[in-house]
DNA sequence: AATACATATTTGCCTTGACAAACATACTTC
DNA sequence: GAAGTATGTTTGTCAAGGCAAATATGTATT
């Protein structure tokens, strides 16, 4: 087998172009859905509001960690979905430098609104792949970034 | 099975924000790499080069598809990466409209460089699977974005 | 407790990219 | 071939995000 035939078996070299694109895709349709709602919400909003629907009101920056945006970027989306009345900051009891996001009631029902815009997304995303498939390719993509973050 | 562990066990919900993580990693691995070696490139930049010197001169339209980026972006990349002498700007022959855009020597010798920085982040991100799977998860990363593309 | 250091959030500055308008060049139709 | 339409590139404008500095608060060391 020859470099050129490995190559091609392997085509290893355009998955970060690939990601890319998928994920621009699903951002596209994303914003679509929510577009025929008549909500506009950005992507990065969907997801700050998606995070706190699931796992609960948290500090600003474990909310940036677990949708890779930025500090900074994070205080100016918060800004603006408290200014849209979607969420609350609150001070934390014992760390006074911590703030506690929690959704409002209305960031409640809008969140109930987005599982459709979420459901409709997913499935069209992963409909080509069957059940198995949808599982191993998540799992893929854990290993693959857990490779990245663990460089030993 | 209820609903709960149904939904543990195809956890579809994060399927936009996981590839948002693998991405921001290769990006960062990437870019980490290039500096490293004395080299101030975007991830962005970098793609360009790869293209060109992987598929040969193509147009600005072209090759803005190719790296899912704006063409109004493309143009201002294209002011940068020929101001440093990696590539040129050609008229087309028989369409005047169109560029052609081609990789200098110094492009070249460039895209040389960062072959390296390209195969060290891609080993690291793939390390975890083995060649099959590595060859899978290609495959249904393509599928994904063909089921999202051509949304019957 | 005073100092030094670490962490959470905010703000300012800058770059990038999306979108739309402008412009140039092709193509099509009458 | 003139008018209208489509395509390729450039430019202006704007919002979003990264980075660094500023500020506030917490923790550790002496």
């Amino acid at each position: 087998m020859n470099t050129e035939s490995l190559a091609f078996s392997t085509p290893r070299e355009s998955l970060g172009i690939l990601l890319g694109l998928v994920r621009a895709e699903i951002v596209r349709a994303m914003e679509a859905e929510l577009a025929t709602k008549g909500l506009s919400l950005s992507f990065t909003q969907f997801l700050i509001i998606k995070r706190l629907a699931r796992l609960g009101p948290m500090s600003a920056t474990e909310l940036a960690r677990s949708v890779e945006l930025d500090g900074g970027a994070m205080t100016r989306q918060l800004d603006q979905l408290e200014r849209k009345g979607y969420l609350r900051r609150c001070r934390h009891e014992q760390d006074r430098r911590t703030l506690r996001i929690e959704l409002t009631d209305a960031g409640d029902s809008l969140w109930r609104q987005l599982t459709d815009c979420n459901e409709r997304v997913l499935s069209a995303a992963q409909r080509s792949l069957d059940e198995a498939e949808q599982i191993r390719l998540h799992d893929y993509l854990e290993r693959v970034l857990h490779a990245l973050r663990d460089k030993n």
